[in-house]
DNA sequence: GGAGAACTTGACCATTTGGTCAGATCGTCG
DNA sequence: CGACGATCTGACCAAATGGTCAAGTTCTCC
């Protein structure tokens, strides 16, 4: 129940004008106030925004932004498409509704860059934590791609404001690792980038992959395969692994 | 629209120019007999349809192929749109050219890999290589990028034969390679992955690099720094480089 | 029990857009 | 020069689509 990620659409709810200006989120307009009976139970809202958004980030992600119909995200729904413009507004109100949906997610990802702790084991986990999210939530991944694919129209401030925020720090850490002899001397920033890179493709270009590999579908093997190839090129290409010579470790 | 552009073969709309003038002359798969009379100067056809294929890439990589319209695209190319659909039928018609005039480039990059060449030398080559695509040509990856995100309902075939069977090829090279010492042993399918997604990320995501680099466009700079790491990495993590001492690595 | 909010939905509508057409105009070659 | 195909293009058109409405139906709570 809790996990509600309707939470973050809140920014979005009073969605009007888009195109570029996304910050610009003023809320003019308060949206009909929800009663939501302390009724701890059938909030009809919650439910029917969760599968809307379930069944838009899945038609998002296949057709992209303009080739995805409100008629069809209702119909995967089973709802009629009146009844979808009921609880988004709009289509761009709904996409951005499953990109913060996702955005919360991803972000926090990053955390683990601590450090404290072990650059190969923090890699190690961010690898197999991002592959995860490729294998299991495919389409969250498309439809973020296919926003960033096409220049970003709704989300070019959280790139600048938020992302580059948190990479900033994050290559910090990454420099400490650097300075400490932990990692070998590479930019930080373009190894996030290549972090992301390996990891996404997986989902994003899982078309290709399945093709090459001559699977019909991706299998847990498939991914475990893709792990371990990942984890040593990425650690044995960016981390130094401590040596009995040089100077302690840990 | 179309519920499916993949319509390999949709050539049946039925013309109905006229009922004969045309000598009905539909011989070669080729449209209209282009006279290309010899006159070696100012063949109209040709340099109209580049003229097209240019604008069409770049209004496919913004847009993707549902949300890019023929009237943009003429628009672009200068051209009214009825003359668009003159020298392309249809929208899904020039889309297919605008893939293939690039496919032809990227297949051949992969040439490279010949079990003779020594690895470290053949892979720097490639990273560049493919990295320099990323920079000239960002939109053509687009395209592509957008198209196999979205299922890949045109290059489908193009991925299960011509591309897989040349994936599968140099994976035997790469086999070999390991098998020589040169190579750590990684499954060469998914090292080949790794090397679109790294190369390509830089074309495809371009706005969230930029991002979060700060910068406004990508520099020379930006992209040697990117090769650089991108080599260091793979290099470092997948070869074995000639050690003076014996071959025992880990 | 019933007032009013929350929700549902079929019917509509204004635009957008891919594609067509028929009548010009241009270029080339015998 | 004249024939004829190649090229050009403004005017259209039918289908698709985002979004609106107003008339219901269901819930909630007093």
């Amino acid at each position: 129940m809790a996990r509600d990620p309707v939470a973050s659409a809140d920014m979005s709810r009073p969605q009007k004008r888009n195109s570029s200006s996304d910050t610009s989120t003023k809320s003019p307009k308060r949206r009909r106030l929800r009663k939501i009976s302390a009724n701890g139970r059938g909030n009809i809202r919650e439910s029917n925004e969760v599968r809307l958004l379930q069944a838009a980030e899945t038609v998002f992600a296949e057709r992209g932004f303009s080739g995805a119909t409100t008629a069809e995200i209702a119909a995967r729904a089973k709802l009629p498409k009146a009844n979808l413009h009921y609880y988004f507004r709009t289509k761009a109100e709904l996409y951005r509704a499953v990109l913060a949906n996702m955005l919360e997610l991803w972000l926090s990802e990053l955390d683990r860059f601590t450090a404290e702790r072990d650059p190969s084991e923090v890699v190690a986990e961010y690898i197999s934590a991002k592959l995860n999210w490729s294998r299991r939530r495919p389409n969250a991944s498309k439809v973020f791609a296919n926003e960033i694919l096409h220049g970003a129209p709704f989300l070019k401030s959280y790139l600048a404001r938020d992302l580059r925020q948190r990479v900033e720090d994050k290559a910090g850490v990454v420099r400490h690792w650097i300075d400490q002899g932990k990692m070998r001397p590479l930019d930080p920033k373009h190894f996030v980038f290549q972090l992301w890179a390996v990891t996404q493709h997986y989902a994003d270009f899982e078309v290709q992959v399945r093709a090459v590999l001559g699977r019909r579908r991706l299998t847990e093997a498939d991914f475990a395969d893709a792990a371990a190839n990942i984890t040593q090129l990425i650690l044995q290409g960016a981390l130094i692994s401590p040596r009995p010579s040089g100077r302690a470790h840990k």
